[in-house]
DNA sequence: GGAATCCCTATACTTGTGTATAGGCACCGC
DNA sequence: GCGGTGCCTATACACAAGTATAGGGATTCC
């Protein structure tokens, strides 16, 4: 795990109980889901359609959706669909009751945490949410470092950013500065700003950062 | 992408056409694959069981597995428990007649490339072929580097393994001395020995490739 | 016994890197 | 106008890293 140094801590704890999302049509459905979520602890959200859930401004915990297939306006596929587009990257456990084949493979294709046929077992269901929530923390994990090290490479100027690239490519200082045309010394300034900004230390962890961004290590 | 220099290119050209592997026992399905298959150039080779798949020695390149799930003794689930059990890469399409949803989840979760419904359209079966032959060569062009890379680590002695961990964690040269009880001059000798036998010139190299190795960052 | 390999060390020198101090120029917002 | 910031440069020094040369001791394999 790469981890900076000094820079302002955003991670706030938000320890708290995980939140069920929970889109069906049937109101039966909803109530049972929910008394079997909240019987473990969990949180729950319910809603009747998919644009309720899209509008409904969610808290940002640990969470994940348990979505039906067959609902009235946009299906649960779709919902999917647009999760998927916007980056909302919430796991998704789908259950139908009239689902066949291809659907369930579609929905595993994009990214479904789990697909469960109506009637399953409530076991199976606290095991697919497990599952799912488990996931979701994990993500988060890897999101919340990588957002920290992102925020500070916003910080850098251009020319920061120029030369951390070149830098971390494995070029030496006056490479870097034959490139740009700059004279070493200034490669030296920015260099040193460009690991005081991005907290780290050694060549070794900005190496590391600049890895996880992508930055590009093609050397000019 | 990360590429060492001189090493011994072990890695053959094996630009032939992609080879589709198939399982069923029902020779009217292998046939009309086999033909399908041929006619868009691929290379087929044929079984009625999971056994005789497992038995035959499959050529190393690319290629994908069209898989039957009900098949006479191991299942074709059972064969991909098996695959992934053994770490053998190969991309799995499977296919059923009467199959159900959960089958296919699980088929899937197991990281199976695609689940088709038979009767399928030829055109869809292609595709899925198409996606993961696709995925199969992504895999090869990552793989191959890696066990280049991981090649080249095996060449280094204990004591190199331990300075590059150390080096490429961000410590100096002193500290590394320090640490294991060396004289820095040691640490430089062990440390230009590792560097030139993993094929890299400059530190951000040797970082790059610890990181796909794994090797502990922890500072001590 | 001899060759090879690994491990360790030393001296000496070159080059690369980090940092401090000091300054100039351009732009922007108040 | 003035302060802040980004960008560029210079000198000078301390320290880190890389390399070459030259050893010694241990092990293993033939």
């Amino acid at each position: 795990m790469i981890t900076r140094n000094a820079p302002p801590s955003t991670q706030a704890a938000a320890t708290t109980e995980p939140c069920i999302y929970i889109v069906d049509d049937d109101q039966s459905v909803r109530d049972a889901l929910s008394s079997l979520f909240r019987s473990v602890g969990y949180k729950v959200q319910l809603y009747g359609a998919t644009a309720d859930f899209m509008q409904a401004k969610r808290s940002d915990g640990n969470s994940c959706l348990v979505l039906d297939i067959r609902l009235p306006g946009a299906s649960g596929l779709d919902l999917q669909t647009h999760l998927n587009r916007e980056q909302i990257p919430i796991p998704v456990i789908f259950m139908t009751g009239h689902g066949d084949i291809p659907m369930s493979v579609r929905a595993m294709k994009a990214g479904a945490i789990d697909f469960l046929a109506k009637p399953f077992r409530d076991q199976d269901m606290l095991d697919a949410v497990a599952n799912a929530l488990d996931a979701d923390r994990k993500r988060r994990d890897t999101d919340g470092s990588m957002a920290g090290i992102r925020a500070a490479f916003e910080t850098l100027t251009s020319r920061e950013r120029e030369i951390m690239t070149a830098v971390t490519a494995g070029l030496m200082n006056k490479q870097v500065a034959g490139n740009l045309g700059l004279s070493e010394i200034t490669v030296k300034i920015h260099r040193a700003s460009a690991m005081k900004k991005m907290g780290c230390q050694t060549l070794a962890d900005l190496v590391r950062m600049a890895s996880l961004l992508g930055l590009d290590t093609s050397k000019s």
